[in-house]
DNA sequence: CCAACTATTCAGTGTTGCCAAGTACCGGTA
DNA sequence: TACCGGTACTTGGCAACACTGAATAGTTGG
């Protein structure tokens, strides 16, 4: 999508993958290839990674190492209690957004 | 609102401040005391002229320089068609990205 | 004259996502 | 056996953005 989508991601992404974990547990690759299902098309594969150790090192989610019968182990990350208040806190934050924005799009019409 | 809020702000808030532009005309102090009364109590001064430069750097808006009775001069800022273009744009990014997030929600329960 | 309000600028910082390359493990095929 | 493609994760360097804090400057009122 972008450039525009690239910053707009910023923050947001974070948020889309913790939401993802909230549903169930999953390791990076699976998180990559569902979201390029989705129309995230050019989320790149690092982003992830990285997304998910920095949630990690914030004490977001759990992982657990997990051997997969076709490649390298997989990290499993589960979310835990201070990841479900923080993705209660990005909902609100989100909700915000999309209020004051929704204004602004009515008033530009 | 915190972290969470400026990281959400990236590349939106350029957004809201041309969409704000696409209504009327308006300068640097007045957009920020306009956000300032909608809610975004701690957006930074220093953000929006910063945004302005930017937005003017990418040749979305155009500037004219006017006297104010009660200060320095006033550089008023006014969406052109490069920007309306963009903001068109901008707004289907953000819809792509609402959409998305609003299905992630549902799903969250 | 100085304090308060109006109005803009600027240098430095941290966070974030992107890019590109690399590592490693596995199955199938020539 | 040697190689390729798919699976799975890591890492270093980069650019963009918003924040912080301080500086500059014009105007009005006490």
């Amino acid at each position: 999508m972008g450039k525009l989508a690239t910053e707009m991601l910023k923050g947001t992404l974070e948020g889309i993958v913790l939401a993802i974990l909230s549903t169930r547990p999953a390791y990076g690759y699976e998180i990559t290839a569902w979201l390029r299902d989705r129309g995230f098309a050019d989320i790149a594969e690092g982003t992830i990674y990285a997304l998910l150790i920095r949630v990690e090192r914030h004490g977001l989610v759990d992982v657990e190492k997990v051997p997969s019968e076709k490649g390298p182990p997989r990290k499993v990350y589960r979310l835990n209690a201070d990841g479900r208040e923080y993705l209660d806190e990005f909902w609100r934050t989100w909700g915000f957004l999309t209020d004051r924005l929704e204004q602004l799009r009515e008033g530009g019409r």
